[in-house]
This record gives C-alpha cells, structure tokens and sequence, in this order.
DNA sequence: CGCAGTTTTGATGGACCTCAAAGACCGTGG
DNA sequence: CCACGGTCTTTGAGGTCCATCAAAACTGCG
C-alpha cells in the first residue's frame, strides 16, 4: 500500500488544510484538532460503512473519492452523494450512518472520534461555522442534483456529471476548466448509472455519442478529453452564461 | 386578508417556538432574536423571491408552505424544497438566492435582517448549532428525495409523497400517522410533479388509480383520507419495517 | 495468451410523455 | 339559488426515450 504522501504529524502540510472543516482554524485551535485525529485508508471498491451500522467517527476526505448511496429492498440503488477531497463524512450527533459509503478510489480520511469532536464543536466556534457552511455547499449541490435527476435527458446527465467532475478534479469550485481539459473518470460506468438514475447501458450508449460527435475525446474507458468546454456546457441543458448574452 | 393568531410580540406564544431556529435558546438569547424580527405575510400562490434577487432577510416559516424551485432556460421546472412551519429560509452569508421560492398557500414568515442575524449567528451559539442541525436534516431528506427522482416509478413517487405530507401535517415527523388519517394536499397536481419529476397527466392517472384501487380516498381534489397507512407505505417501495419482520 | 470483469452494441418492449379534449370544481354575479 | 366562466383535473390516443434482455468486444492482469 502507498505511504501517505504529506506529514501526519503537521496539519500545516496537509493538501486540504484550507478547505476542509478546519480551514477557519486559528493555530490554537488546530492544536486541539490536530491532537484527536487519526488516519485511515481503504482500499478502492472498498466499504466504509454500511447503511445502519454505526460510525465511530467524523473524517476529513484527505486523498481520493468516496461515495453515499442509498439501496432499496428490492436492489435499486442511487447515489446521494460524492465526498471530494475536502469533504466532511459523518453526522455530529448521530451514530448512525444512513448510506453505504464506499472508497470509489483510493481514500484516505483524517478521523476524529465522535465524542471528543462534538466537545470540541461546542467550544470552538470556528469549527461548527466552517462545518454550517460546508453543510450549506452540499445542500446547494444536492439541489442542483435533484434538477439533474428529475427533469434532464439521459445525455443532459452524462454532460452534467462531466462538468461536476471536471470542475471538482480541477480543484476550486468556480473555475472553469479551460478547453482541452483532461481528466480521469474516478468510477465505472456502473457508478455513473447509480449518480444519474439511469442504467449502464444507457449511461454508455450516450457516452459513446457524445464521442462520435466530438465533444469528448476518450482514451482508455476512464480517460477523458474535453476539446472545447463550452460545447460539453451546452450539452448540459443549463444556462451556459447566466442569460447575460444570447 | 386574516389576522395572525398569535401574539406577534411575544415569542412564547409562537407556535413553532420550540422546532425553529431559536428552539435552543434561553430568555436572554430569545430577547435578542425578538428584538431583530419582524413578520411579512404572502398570498397563496404569490412569488416570494425570484432567483437571482437579493434577499434582504432570513426567515423561519411560521405557517403555511413555501415551495423552492429551479427553472431550465426552456421552461423546465423541478420542485428542489418544501418547507413547513419551523423551517428555515435563506442562508446567511449569502445574499443572492439561488431558487424561485413561492407561497404555496397562505405564508407568514418571521423575518431577520441578515446583517443582525449574521452577527447574532457569531455571538449566539445555540442559534448556529441549531442552524447545523436543521440543514444537516435536510440535508437528509433531500438525499432520500434523490433515492425518489432517480429510482421511483410514478406510482412510487405518488404514494412517497402523500406519506412525506402526511406525516408533516400531523406535526411531529417521527410518529406514523394512524389509520384513517386525513389531511389536505398543499399544492396542485402541477406542483406534484414539479416535485416528482413527472408530467401533471401522470400524477393524475396515479392518483386515480390508488383511489380506484382504495389506497386513498377522495374528497373534493386536495382532501385525502388514508384507510390504511401500511398499504401506503407498502406502495413507496421503502422497507416498511427496517427489515425487522418480514 | 487466456481469463474475468467491464464496456459496448443490438433488438425489443414498456413506462411515461405529449398532444388533445372532456369533465369537475369553485368563486362570482345575476 | 342557480347559471356562468375560468381554472384545475381527468381521461384518451399515440409516440418516444429509456429499460430490459442478450451477446459480442474490449480492457487489464496474471
């Protein structure tokens, strides 16, 4: 297995250090952060946790791709969530999870016990702030997820998850990934299909597509080339521009 | 228009003192809160704020429902909120809504400039640890109305919803509404399927089927009676019991 | 090179959408 | 009180997008 490629010992050489639940941290208060973490890492395809079970924990997504899913009686599954570099896993105040998370990729998560977190939640003001506004980002995103799975096209979803995931791979948020792009898929066609309530078929089918027409370049099945940015925007059914043009 | 029925200058008598934002604050923190609120009331069917506008307040729903949506530039349209008394509206630090809300029937709200509110956030911790809790709920049910979106069939939608509303209107969403229940739909057909991510013809035929087949009961168009709250919740697709009987 | 898992491609069917029209509900005013 | 009009809802007929079932092609790895 890799070593971990940053000093455990020093949050001040960790790559999320200003984006995570810890990023509004004076040097004190990291102390006390930095005092109850531990360091976990799954394999990729691996479970977290499952549906039900308790979660001994809060983590950080340090490295790689984990995902929330949620599986009816009958074996239909949706995923509810794509935890990023970055983002928070677990519920302060529950112990139990409600969602298969499983490592998409190679994950490796900064943990915090449950109980000495949640004491430290209600001493440290800036920890519960940055975690609200986390919280916020992920109900925005939810939202715009919940468009995506009830009113778009089988094509709209697939160009939607390309840009989801172009933009987060590129790193900020905001920013748009420039023409030429290039990015890995961080899952299978299967896990393509469970993001976007579609099958795998369908979700290949319309890959393949967007491939003969140009507007993504593959190489490898995981490998993706966008050669112009604002053709795959399009393809998304959003406003490309916010209305301000055409 | 209709006298508010309760006494607006004293938060005790409010009847979702103890489920809205303030529900952990004391006497002291409560007086803070009153001093910066104030109370707008809106018509059913009356727009609230437009996406994209500024929104100078926060709120919490006091009575009636509001509903948050998003619009595609063809006229696409997708329910992506519901809230219900006590519920939250806006988000602080941000001044620029993202949804089209609407009254759904008649709405009061109560009302805090956000500037206030946004420092009473930082000095008050009772406020934003409540804050956390009630966006970390939904959160929650938003990832369980993606699970409706992505993997439901119409008649699943249908019967997911009725349970998401009845359950709300008896108040407390733990307890299961018993047999017999009864309760009035706060939305129109359209707005059903704005929810559902289906066709307003759609959740008419749905409809008409669970009435034909004795699910539901009927009077007038938004008067259900439900004979039988497990059979309902049988045509969610959801496991019934947690998996623990049959 | 051969094998297991993943992805692609094909053929067919069905759930839901679209377009269209009739029917029910409800407030208004005669 | 009932007739009227507008809006909302129901019902019908036909079409389409995506799911389902099935098999071939590809990828990656020992």
């Amino acid at each position: 297995m890799d070593k971990i490629a940053f000093d455990t010992k020093d949050c001040g050489s960790c790559p999320i250090r200003h984006r995570a639940v810890c990023a509004n941290c004076q040097a004190d208060e990291l102390a006390q952060l930095e005092a109850i973490k531990f360091y976990r890492t799954y394999q990729a395809g691996q479970p977290i946790v499952w549906a039900g079970d308790r979660l001994e924990f809060v983590a950080s997504v340090v490295t790689g791709i984990a995902s929330l899913n949620q599986t009816m009686e009958d074996g239909r599954r949706q995923m509810v969530g794509l935890l990023f570099p970055s983002d928070f896993l677990g519920r302060p105040g529950r112990n139990v999870v409600n969602y298969d998370v499983t490592a998409m990729s190679e994950v490796t998560l900064c943990c915090f016990r449950k109980a000495p977190f949640e004491d430290l939640l209600r001493r440290v003001p800036s920890v519960g702030s940055r975690l609200l506004e986390m919280t916020l980002d992920e109900l925005d995103s939810a939202r715009e997820w919940m468009l995506i799975l009830g009113r778009k096209t089988a094509r709209e979803k697939i160009a939607s998850l390309l840009v989801i995931i172009a933009r987060r791979q590129a790193g900020l948020l905001l920013t748009k990934p420039g023409d030429g792009a290039q990015f890995d898929l961080p899952m299978s066609r299967e896990s393509m299909s469970e993001y976007l309530g579609l099958t795998l078929e369908t979700v290949s089918r319309q890959i393949s597509a967007l491939k003969k027409e140009g507007v993504i370049v593959l190489s490898g099945n995981r490998s993706v080339t966008v050669p112009d940015f604002d053709r795959l925007l399009e393809e998304t059914g959003d406003d490309v521009d916010g209305g301000m043009l055409a």
